[in-house]
DNA sequence: TTGGTTTAATAACCTAAGTTAGCCAGATAC
DNA sequence: GTATCTGGCTAACTTAGGTTATTAAACCAA
């Protein structure tokens, strides 16, 4: 952890770092970017998000953030790199739960916890920032919007979650690895990573049976069924889709859960301007675009 | 809906109504128990969360609280009766998400977005509060506690979803079986609803199935192997677990997801008085008992 | 009472995915 | 260079659970 840098915020926004230090500013952080999702932000609100940001540690490949059952101390926003969290099972198997993406919240479902339910572990290289309890709580007290935002990302999280838990329940090996395949792809299409349905996915098919509940042997069979109806086309970590639409077609893909981050309380003007005149202004302007950054948490 | 009724919480409150008007009071509110399991509650944020059940009405076994989709204007209480959510799905299967017990918030989830993404549906005749988004933005404004509650609540909701996935994923018809019995075993235990190993389930094995992800068929093999083993003695809606170690250890479980709801902050006491100086009391007193309502949402 | 409907038990059969194992191609190490 | 290791592919075989069908018991409405 970059004990070192004790600069506030206000010094680490826009000044550049070499070594250990890191820059963040006030444009270019991925959380900022996570929450203009949800709302518009005011200047002391920006603030208050990027405090989150003031620990940035570089991890490595294949660190582990956190245990399983390790005590909960603190959360983490992630600025660059994979992560993923998992549970080891008594079996000896285990399950991915979710994949991280810059911009995510690591770790917030554990806010109710006094021990880990379950452990991350680093992907790739990347950066992580650590925060408190306290840093949670002093959002709930200092601004409604951004306690909203959070309690968005915290729904949308169980969204996502939800609609796994009916994949696995539910559907064949081709529409799993269909439908995590196609979500990654929306995912990182709104973070600018994908090229012509092509994008990078570090992931062995291992880690890809860990997430979707199959056989490493599974997982290679169902790739090489997708290779040969031209749907995917993986080369070592880099896959193409062809035609995304036709695998969002094999998954019966509905995006309602990623894409339909909407309230009826963003379009209620007379109720906003009545509940939250002078604590911060949700604006619909930022509504009918397109989110730019992948999913909270 | 209980429209003629304009009386306000405090009225409500200890007052006896007759015909469609119901009782509601400060002591044995669900809601108010619940939120006990986390914090402590002065007596403006009891009224507060009173509120929340101020519109309560009467529902029948097999009503459809709101359907998939529909637009997303209000949550509820369920202060009687047994609820679930569900999706149907393209194929004609449906699965359900989440059973719900006296006590819980239905529909939380559906805070972060426009349209539902799951119906929810009366197992049992009961009652239910609606409620606004205002009155969830309210709590923000008003309480940190109870915000920190309600986030701590989205956090043990996301926890349950994902003990959920993994024994989708990876466990056996026996394990998922066992799971879930033993789950609402403690559940029902709670809230005072077990009587010597014996509660009343009432859920068909087609539900149980749409619960579980299996076919009915297979839900009654696996009650049939569970009764040779003894394990588990079930008659039309009552069952009986003549042993509820013995099925725990059947489906590896661990509580920890249900019980172990003490955030490291409910501890630090130096941490609490800094922070929460004037706005709400933590307090830690509630901790070391069990919780005595069900888990929320 | 009757006839219709829902729920449950069991059997026979089928299939998707797990398991084990052998092989090969890239990496990485020596 | 060679040896080792990891990740991936394919084949052969096994198995848990799905599907369909039959029967019987509960439950309900007329």
């Amino acid at each position: 952890m970059c004990q070192s840098c004790h600069a506030s915020v206000y010094a680490l926004a826009g000044c550049q770092l070499t070594g250990d230090h890191l820059n963040v500013n006030l444009q270019d952080s991925a959380i900022v970017q996570q929450f203009k999702q949800h709302c518009s932000l005011s200047e002391k609100e920006k603030v208050l998000l990027l405090e989150l940001e003031q620990n940035p540690i570089k991890v490595n490949a294949g660190d582990i953030i956190w245990q399983e059952n390790s005590k909960v101390d603190q959360f983490c926003t992630i600025s660059q790199g994979w992560a993923y969290s998992f549970r080891n099972l008594g079996d000896g198997s285990r399950q991915i739960l979710k994949v991280y993406l810059p911009g995510d919240i690591i770790g917030m479902r554990d806010f109710a916890f006094s021990n880990r339910l379950a452990g991350v572990a680093m992907i790739d290289d990347g950066i992580v920032s650590p925060f408190s309890h306290e840093h949670l709580l002093k959002i709930f007290r200092k601004s409604t919007a951004l306690t909203a935002g959070l309690f968005a990302i915290a729904c949308r999280q169980q969204a996502i979650l939800t609609e796994r838990l009916i994949y696995l329940a539910r559907r064949t090996a081709q529409q799993r690895l269909a439908h995590f395949l196609y979500e990654m792809f929306l995912r990182l299409e709104r973070i600018g990573a994908v090229n012509n349905g092509r994008f990078r996915l570090p992931l062995s098919q291992e880690q890809l049976g860990d997430i979707l509940g199959l056989s490493a042997v599974h997982v290679s069979r169902t790739f090489t069924a997708f290779r040969e109806e031209g749907l995917v086309l993986r080369d070592r970590h880099r896959v193409t889709l062809p035609d995304p639409e036709a695998l969002a077609l094999v998954a019966e893909f509905d995006g309602s859960y990623l894409n339909d981050a909407v309230p009826a309380l963003f379009f209620d003007r007379a109720w906003q301007s009545h509940m939250l005149a002078g604590t911060a202004a949700w604006n619909e302007e930022t509504m009918p675009g397109k989110p730019r950054t992948s999913s909270a948490d």
